[in-house]
DNA sequence: CGTAGGTTTGACCGCCTTCAAACTTGGTGG
DNA sequence: CCACCAAGTTTGAAGGCGGTCAAACCTACG
C-alpha cells in the first residue's frame, strides 16, 4: 500500500490509539487496491478474509433473502466494515458493494486478530468501535418499528442537514433508488413522500434538497439523539468526503 | 452477592475466560438483587451505572419516541445486557423492564472498566459479546425489512421450537402482546396472523403453539441462519430456563 | 362470583406496495 | 451538436398488508 495512505489509516479511532510497532507490522501486510464501481466486495454467508478499511469512494451494505434485497447501511471514507465478522469468525450477515470507483484497504483477519491479542489498546479500540456499531444498528431498528417512512425521511434530511453543519441545502449522497431501500421503502413510495415534504419546509430538486422551514420539518421528524445518532455536527466546512451521488441497487 | 451465584457467572462466555483474580475482585464490588415485576431498571437516556447480568426472571428491552413504544428484544438468564452503554459511556438506547421477578448481579461500570483494561482475555470476550450483539440486531434489521408479519411470526416459531430441540410444541415466553410489539405488528394482527398459520401446519391453543407440518411452515418462513440465526439447538432437554409466560406491556 | 386485563373478532381505513406507463437524465455515437 | 438509448425517477390507479377503534370474549385472580 501507498506510504501517503497510511496517515489517514492512523488517523481512525480504531488505529488511532493501537502502539506504533503494532500498527506498522499491520500496515506491512496490508495493501490497498482500488476497486470498479458496481463490484461486490463481500457476499453475505461467505466468511471474513480481511478487515476493510475504505479510504476513497464509498460503499453499500446490503443483505438479501429469499430474492428480496434490502441497503443495511452506507460507508463512506474513512471508516471500517465488517469488523464483527473478523472478530466472531462467522459468517458475513451482509453483503458489500462499491457504489463508486473506491479505494479499499485489506488487512487479513488473521493478523488482526494477533494484533488484537498482543495490544490491548487496539482492542479497547475495536471494542469501542463494536460497540457503536451495535449502537448504530439498534437506533436502525428504532428507526424501523418506531417511526414510518414520512418521518423516516424526514429525519434523513435532517440528519444529513446538520452533518453539514446545518447547511440549508444537501446533496442526496446517493441514488434515490438506494435511499429508498436504506430508509425501508420503495423508490415510488420515496418520491411521493419527498413531494409530500414540499410545503412542509422542503424544497426538491433532483439530488439538491433545501430545507426552507427547519421546524415544520422538525415536527414531522421529531429528532431524537437516541435514534438518529448523537448531535455531532461537521465542522461547517464538511471535512474532505465526497457528499456527491454515485450508482447503485434496491430493496425488496 | 451470595456466594452460589458466582458459579453460574463464571461460566458465561463474558466472564469465562477472564483470570480469577480479575473475576474475583469484581465479584467482590458486585452484588445481587432481586427486582419485582413490571419495575424498570433502566430508562433511555440514562447514562450506565452498572453492567446487568441476569440470573433468574426475564427482561424486555424497549424503546420509546413520541409516545410510540416498542419491544426490541427479552433477555433470559443467564445472560448480560448493556455492555454496550458500559463500554461506551453514551446514554442507554433502550429501556429495561423486569416482565417477573427477576434476580440481577450488578457490576459497576467504573470497575468493568477497569477490569477491561487489565484483563486482556476479559477485554476479548466482551469484544466478543458485543459483536455477537451487534449481529443480533443486524439480523433483527434484515427481519424488520425482508419479512413481513406473518413471516416473521413463522419464523420466530421455528426458531422458538429449534431452541427447544426441535420440539414440537413451544410454549410462548411472553404474553402475546409483547411477542407482537418485539415481532412488530400489533396485538391484533398477532392474533389473525396466527390464526392464518393454522391450516399451514400449526396449532394454537392459548399460550400453546404445536407444529404440526414444519414443512408447511418452514416454506412460509424460510429459515436463514443470516437472519435467524446460526442453528445451535439446545440440548433437547431445555437448560434451566423457564420458558413460562409473565407480564408487559406494548408497542406503537 | 365479579372484576380487570389480555385476547380475539369485526369493520373500517390508511400507509405502502405493485404494476404500468410517462417522463427525465445522462451517456454514446452518428 | 443532436438523436437516441438505457437507466432512473415520477405519476397514476388499484389493491393488500397491517393499523385503529370498538365490542365481545376469555382467563386469572381476588
Amino acid at each position: 500500500m501507498r506510504d501517503d495512505e497510511k496517515p489517514n489509516l492512523r488517523r481512525l479511532p480504531l488505529f488511532r490509539e493501537m502502539m506504533t510497532p503494532t500498527f506498522d507490522s499491520l500496515m506491512q501486510i496490508a495493501y490497498s487496491q482500488s476497486f470498479p464501481a458496481q463490484l461486490e466486495l463481500i457476499r453475505q454467508g461467505e466468511y471474513a478474509d480481511f478487515l476493510h478499511v475504505i479510504i476513497e469512494g464509498s460503499v453499500e451494505l446490503h443483505a438479501s433473502w429469499n430474492g428480496r434485497d434490502t441497503v443495511m447501511g452506507i460507508v463512506h471514507p474513512v471508516s471500517t466494515f465488517i469488523l464483527a465478522a473478523c472478530v466472531y469468525d462467522e459468517p458475513y450477515l451482509m453483503s458489500a458493494r462499491t457504489l463508486e470507483r473506491s479505494q479499499i484497504v485489506l488487512i487479513p483477519v488473521a493478523d488482526v486478530r494477533v494484533a488484537l491479542r498482543r495490544d490491548s489498546d487496539f482492542a479497547m479500540a475495536a471494542m469501542r468501535e463494536l460497540a457503536g456499531g451495535y449502537r448504530a444498528f439498534v437506533r436502525q431498528a428504532k428507526n424501523l418499528k418506531l417511526r414510518n417512512s414520512l418521518e423516516r425521511l424526514a429525519a434523513y434530511i435532517l440528519h444529513q442537514s446538520c452533518r453539514s453543519g446545518d447547511a440549508a441545502t444537501i446533496v442526496l449522497p446517493v441514488e434515490k433508488r438506494h435511499l429508498a431501500s436504506h430508509l425501508g421503502m420503495t423508490p415510488e413510495n420515496l418520491s411521493r413522500s419527498m413531494k409530500a415534504l414540499q410545503g412542509h419546509g422542503v424544497v426538491v430538486q433532483g439530488m439538491r434538497v433545501t430545507i426552507t422551514d427547519r421546524a415544520r420539518l422538525a415536527a414531522i421528524a421529531v429528532p431524537d439523539p437516541l435514534m438518529d445518532g448523537p448531535v455531532i455536527k461537521a465542522p461547517t466546512v464538511l471535512p474532505r468526503r465526497r457528499e456527491m451521488p454515485s450508482l447503485a441497487r434496491k430493496r425488496g
